[in-house]
DNA sequence: CCTTTATACTTGAGAACGCAAGGATCATAG
DNA sequence: CTATGATCCTTGCGTTCTCAAGTATAAAGG
């Protein structure tokens, strides 16, 4: 219960600034990061999707939206035609360091006034014994 | 981060569960708890809104569809011409007792094998802290 | 009274997502 | 080489939800 509410509350709060500010979903933003923290800053469709726990399909639109807005591009890949890499652009790179930014900080306004940095050490360790073993490394937001 | 994942990777595991077995979202699932935990098992549509943190017109239509599956029922307040109540029906309650009881199982099986009842305790703590001072008592699910 | 403002609810339009189905490509075993 | 099966990606369709706008009622002040 605490569990669902917590996220609804969070997600509208941090959504909601985000999209003001940036004109970008938390969805959008969550791919982002990831790319931004990929070796080359880029990744295959498939990775990227299941890393942010969205379908195939959830991602190819996602990925629609951001290239429209000239954030991330494509790539085939020689090696294998069936994939296709999304790549981060110059643009998607600024945009990210930006948001990044105000992100961090409405996190920190929200998180920072409730917890300890112990109790913040301590919930993100519970949290992440929940997914079935999901990816998420290198990025401490 | 852990909460997004963590949220996206629970939700989609229980609400599938539920759907599979209760035909019920897990939205509707909350609904129908709130309810029955109400006094009179009623509320306010706004009230049971608030307390699930759906908009107005999410309830609205959320209800629409219990209705038409005759979960819920209707009631005119006597006092407020503007405000309807919604009222669990027999069927609700049978339905919400069955749900109940599958829906504990699963959540005893994701959260049992991974915490120990201290950390359930302290998590529950921790998330309790987040929403900007949200109703849910009475139920410890 | 009558106006203003706030509240309860509904409705239309649209965003975000999942699922299922389809097309293309690869890999493997006859 | 071909058949079978798996993987990556896209597309059509449906669901859930939000936001904005509209209706109806209430409450409070001139």
């Amino acid at each position: 219960m605490r569990f669902l509410r917590a996220h609804a509350a969070l997600t509208r709060e941090l959504s909601s600034r985000l999209e003001a500010v940036h004109e970008l979903t938390l969805s959008d933003f969550d791919v982002l990061v990831q790319l931004y923290y990929a070796e080359g800053r880029r990744m295959r469709r498939i990775d990227l999707a299941r890393s942010v726990l969205l379908t195939a399909s959830g991602i190819t639109r996602l990925l629609d939206g951001l290239e429209s807005c000239g954030l991330v591009g494509k790539e085939r890949c020689d090696s294998d035609a069936r994939v296709t890499y999304a790549v981060l652009t110059k643009a998607g790179v600024r945009k990210i360091e930006e948001a990044r930014e105000s992100h961090l900080a409405d996190i920190e306004e929200l998180f920072g006034s409730r917890f300890s940095p112990d109790e913040r050490e301590q919930l993100a360790e519970l949290l992440g014994r929940l997914p079935l073993a999901h990816t998420a490394e290198a990025c401490s937001e």
